[in-house]
DNA sequence: AGCGGTCAAGTTGAT
DNA sequence: ATCAACTTGACCGCT
């Protein structure tokens, strides 16, 4: 019934995504820049690969692909299209080839685009390069079969009312390539559920639910309560994220994750339901592993 | 081989 | 004013 999702990277497992940084590649001729960059895409492409077949091969029913699995793609100078890098395409039919597996096996695929992608800023130049980078996840998510790319609301601004009606304009512009997979998760420190479920009424994008953020942001509502109102927001296989604290719920910063989740911080309200958790934990597949040992053997 | 400095981008809040 | 944190270390270049 409930389906763990490991997050981006393995912490034993030598399975490892390659990235690259602008200045040392912009250094170089544009012809070795994207003979570097392709070998770079390449293993990333693999890397997925590997990474599904060690899901299926261990019951994790979920895989969250890193922004960075074709790195720097959009970037002003450094950006490129498939097409210029040398075996672009059999780099993409390695992606098609994820996407067919992931199908095959069950395997749901998913994006969390970093930090700097915000569609909800005032400055349009910033929302711009936001739907650029958007329509590159977007790219790749219709290679694997990604049914999700999962955002936060952004900033306040000093005004959350008119930061979430960009919000909701902003996502009313997107193209659908990019709707139909967008979702919108509660944060740590801006937006909580109850912030966002009214957009998400109004868009139609379901609510991606941190249980985590949702204890070190509340809004007053239960876990309970959340948690039906956000099931109602999705047509499809709901997609909730669990951590546990890295310094306890009892003084401190409670946001920093754990190397494991404690089950104890897994909510009870969600045994029973058919959906997607994403493990957010630094100890990867081995906290997967181990949740999934709790919440489904031990009884 | 090991290690230190660095890395595209936005926003917040602690110092 | 500066800077770490965020979904996350990985990379190059020096010794």
């Amino acid at each position: 019934m409930i389906r763990l999702g490991l997050c981006c990277i393995f912490h034993s497992q030598p399975i490892s995504f390659r990235r690259a940084t602008a200045k040392y590649l912009l250094a170089k001729a544009r012809k070795e820049r994207l003979r570097s960059l392709a070998e770079i895409c390449r293993h990333n492409a693999l890397a997925l690969e590997q990474a599904l077949h060690y899901c299926q091969a261990h019951g994790i029913g979920a895989f969250r692909i890193n922004s960075q699995i074709l790195p720097l793609k959009t970037h002003p100078q450094a950006g490129y299209d498939m097409k210029d890098l040398p075996g672009g395409e059999a780099i993409v039919a390695i992606f098609r080839r994820c996407g067919a597996f992931g199908r095959r096996h069950g395997i749901r695929m998913t994006f969390h685009p970093d930090q700097f992608i915000v569609l909800n800023s005032p400055d349009p130049q910033v929302v711009e390069r936001s739907v650029a980078d958007l329509r590159y996840h977007a790219e790749v998510a219709q290679w694997v079969h990604a049914d999700v790319i999962n955002l936060h609301a952004g900033g306040v601004y000093g005004d959350k009312q008119s930061a979430l009606a960009r919000l909701r304009a902003n996502i009313d512009r997107l193209p659908a390539s990019v709707r139909r997979r967008l979702t919108l998760e509660n944060d740590d420190r801006s937006y909580t559920p109850s912030d966002l479920l009214p957009v998400c009424r109004a868009t139609g994008i379901p609510l991606v639910y941190d249980v985590h953020h949702h204890r070190c942001l509340p809004d007053g509502l239960s876990v309970q309560h959340i948690t039906a109102t956000a099931l109602a927001t999705w047509q499809r296989e709901p997609l909730f994220h669990v951590s546990s604290p890295l310094n306890g719920w009892t003084g401190g910063d409670c946001r920093p994750h754990h190397d494991y989740i404690d089950p104890g911080d897994f909510p009870r309200e969600w045994r029973k339901l058919s959906l997607t958790v994403e493990v957010e934990a630094k100890a990867k597949e081995l906290a997967v592993q181990r949740l999934a040992a709790a919440l489904f053997n031990d009884r």
